[in-house]
RNA sequence: GGACCCGUAGCUCAGUUGGAUAGAGCGUCGCCCUCCGAAGGCGAAGGUCGCACGUUCGAAUCGUGUCGGGUCCGCCA
């Protein structure tokens, strides 16, 4: 339970049995480095139990709140703890005092080279080489599993990302929410959580109407009916909506399947009692399959595709109502107008409304339209309690910004269902090129789809780009530099260290026979020589990953990944540039086989870190990069 | 009128959930390299973390207020 009370935000709702996974990884922790492959959290796990030695009958949550954590500054040592500060008050004791104390107990521990108590009585440890050396073989025998955790293990969640209206193909606009969603489902899964990635098709509501009215005038088009584009959009109830080029195959895919059956017997536009369903159904179709195709190319695949329709039709929305209704969640009443906005043909009308107010909303929301349809919210409620139903303790759904006030009613539907939803919010993307942003517009012909931007950038810039900025705040994507190949441009940074790394493992091949470079061979050489302060930076580095995946999955913010990774191509970067001036430093030394295998292990441990971040991050690691 | 997000170096952004002297890239300035380990390397300057109170051993981080930018506010999804 240590690690679910030292995060407000655990991996699993409160309350639910899968909190067990969590005293799980605390037993684990318990049993040493290579069970939890976390290095800090088993310090931790040493430090926890010289403070309560220190001080006696320290209460647990006064221990949750202790940390172990790299120090900003390089020079206190490898790690830093707050313990004796976080124990001070319990124990009625001196912050220092403690410290002092905690000290001499930690130069006893087997890791620990120098351990001093600095500040208000933080506690610096420095662990022998040794322990980070260590390491390597773990990593080398791991693998890309390397940063795997068990934090999440028996957590079922659900992580639904990219649903949209299937209108149209995807725009820039979507692309954002795919890659964090898809990256968030992946780190999740990485943590032990059993992760499902989910779209929902929101095929029921007008939108697709306007659709199958625009589909049906490229399917007159196909045929040849004389009819102008104005002409039938006043035809049209609220007019032509969708006039992209996009739908002119959907029109021709009608006219070969259906011919002029889908036409008045005078050979003109029928009533829609003929047509419109089976428009509608065929151009949902071929839409969601380009949708598929261009997430495909993203390098995004769900599991699971809910059609709103479906649901609506299997009477789940009605079920859903009734069980909202039995817990007298539900009743008729007239909302007051929002203040200081004019909606200009307000009028008080009584409606189905849902006591969002209970959990936490600020006002009841309507279930139903006047004509007394159900509104897309009750249509949400009945999916997100489907979810609940199929046994998620956890849902997530990734939003683009402009839905944000929506969140606080969907997280109170959920609670009623007794499940648990958290949102994350995509802020919106401004594109660059030639250092001009492209203004997004259907008719000034500059609109953006993803599949254009994929021609443009290539599926690995993008995705890493997209992870490059905290999804909650605005970022601009600019395209030149997501193809350049330089220092600023992470992508290449990191793809090149990767490269880098191959490139010696090959040579090292060459020099030393492809099984003395192996990984299962390297994670037995000897270590000692590991001894230069780059080499030791780059090894703390490795040591921090399974630490960066877990909080990164607990705050669900996977572009720490990329900046995980920034820095740990950069550390990696440094080494190699030792090399440039002095060939001594350089990995491989054909005299002195002991250094290189050294040497040859831990670019090898490097390698296997950065492909089991871009592994989260969904992006190909490259083997060179000519 | 209200809700949510953002405000950190000239620019674009991080900041490990409250820790120590706030960081990176670009840009600027200085030095080095420019054949064999390649698209560069090393270093410097640059900050009232929008502002004001508050909470405590300690605040960029939490609370209240305020200013600025963005998104949204019954039958679009």
């Amino acid at each position: 339970m240590r690690l679910h009370r030292r995060h407000d935000r655990p991996l699993c709702p409160r309350g639910t049995s899968a909190t067990d996974g969590f005293v799980g990884l605390g037993l684990t922790v318990c049993e040493g480095i290579v069970m939890s492959h976390n290095i800090f959290a088993a310090v931790r796990v040493r430090v926890l139990a010289a403070l309560h030695r220190v001080v006696p009958g320290l209460p647990d949550e006064v221990a949750a709140r202790v940390e172990v954590t790299p120090p900003r500054e390089p020079a206190h040592g490898d790690m830093a703890t707050n313990a004796a500060l976080v124990a001070a008050k319990a124990a009625g004791r001196r912050p220092q005092e403690i410290a002092a104390a905690l000290v001499a107990a930690l130069l006893a521990d087997p890791l620990v080279a120098e351990a001093g108590a600095a500040g208000p009585g933080f506690v610096n440890l420095r662990l022998h080489a040794a322990a980070w050396r260590g390491l390597l073989p773990l990593i080398l025998r791991t693998g890309e599993a390397y940063g795997d955790s068990t934090a999440g293990a028996g957590v079922r969640v659900n992580v639904e990302y990219v649903s949209a209206n299937p209108t149209g193909p995807m725009h820039i606009g979507h692309c954002r929410g795919a890659v964090v969603g898809d990256a968030l489902a992946n780190l999740l899964a990485k943590s032990g959580c059993d992760v499902t990635k989910e779209f929902y098709v929101n095929d029921a509501g007008n939108q697709v109407t306007a659709l199958a009215w625009a589909a049906y005038f490229r399917y007159l088009q196909a045929l040849e009916v004389p009819i102008t584009e104005a002409g039938f959009s006043d035809i049209v109830p609220g007019g032509l909506q969708y006039r992209g080029d996009y739908l002119i195959p959907v029109g021709e895919a009608l006219a070969a399947e259906f011919g002029t059956a889908l036409l008045s017997p005078e050979g003109w536009i029928a009533e829609t009692d003929a047509w419109l369903v089976p428009v509608r159904d065929v151009t949902i179709a071929m839409m969601l399959g380009q949708i598929r195709e261009d997430l495909a190319a993203l390098g995004v695949v769900q599991d699971v595709f809910v059609r709103e329709r479906e649901l609506v039709e299997a009477g789940a929305v009605d079920a859903a109502i009734a069980r909202l209704e039995a817990d007298g969640l539900v009743y008729r009443g007239v909302l007051e107008p929002p203040k200081g906005k004019t909606i200009e043909d307000w009028e008080p009308r009584e409606q189905l409304l849902f006591r969002a107010t209970q959990f936490g909303d600020d006002v009841d929301r309507p279930l139903q339209k006047s004509d007394g349809s159900y509104t897309y919210f009750a249509n949400d409620i009945a999916y997100h309690a489907g979810k609940t139903a199929r046994g998620f303790d956890l849902m997530i759904d990734v939003w683009g910004a402009d839905h944000g006030g929506y969140v606080k009613r969907m997280q109170s539907a959920a609670k009623a269902f007794g499940g648990t939803l958290d949102v994350v919010l995509c802020q919106i993307v401004h594109v660059l090129k030639g250092g001009q942003p492209l203004r997004m517009s259907k008719r000034a012909g500059t609109f953006i789809t993803l599949r254009d931007l994929l021609d443009e950038v290539g599926p690995d810039a993008v995705r890493f780009t997209m992870l490059t900025r905290k999804s909650d705040a605005q970022m601009e994507f600019d395209i030149d530099q997501a193809v350049a190949q330089t220092r600023e441009n992470p992508v290449f940074y990191v793809q090149y260290a990767h490269a880098r790394c191959r490139s010696v493992l090959r040579a090292a091949a060459e020099l030393l026979g492809a099984a003395a470079v192996a990984p299962a061979a390297l994670a037995g050489v000897a270590l000692d020589s590991l001894e230069h302060a780059a080499e030791l930076a780059l090894l703390r580095r490795l040591g921090g990953w399974p630490r960066s995946v877990e909080a990164a999955a607990v705050a669900r913010e996977p572009h720490r990944i990329a900046f995980f990774l920034s820095d740990l191509a950069g550390d990696f970067h440094v080494l190699w540039n030792r090399g440039r001036d002095d060939s001594a430093l350089r990995f491989l030394q054909p005299d002195r086989p002991v250094e290189t295998l050294a040497r040859v292990a831990l670019v090898a441990a490097t390698a296997t870190t950065i492909r089991s971040g871009l592994a989260v991050m969904g992006v190909t690691p490259v083997e060179e990069m000519r």
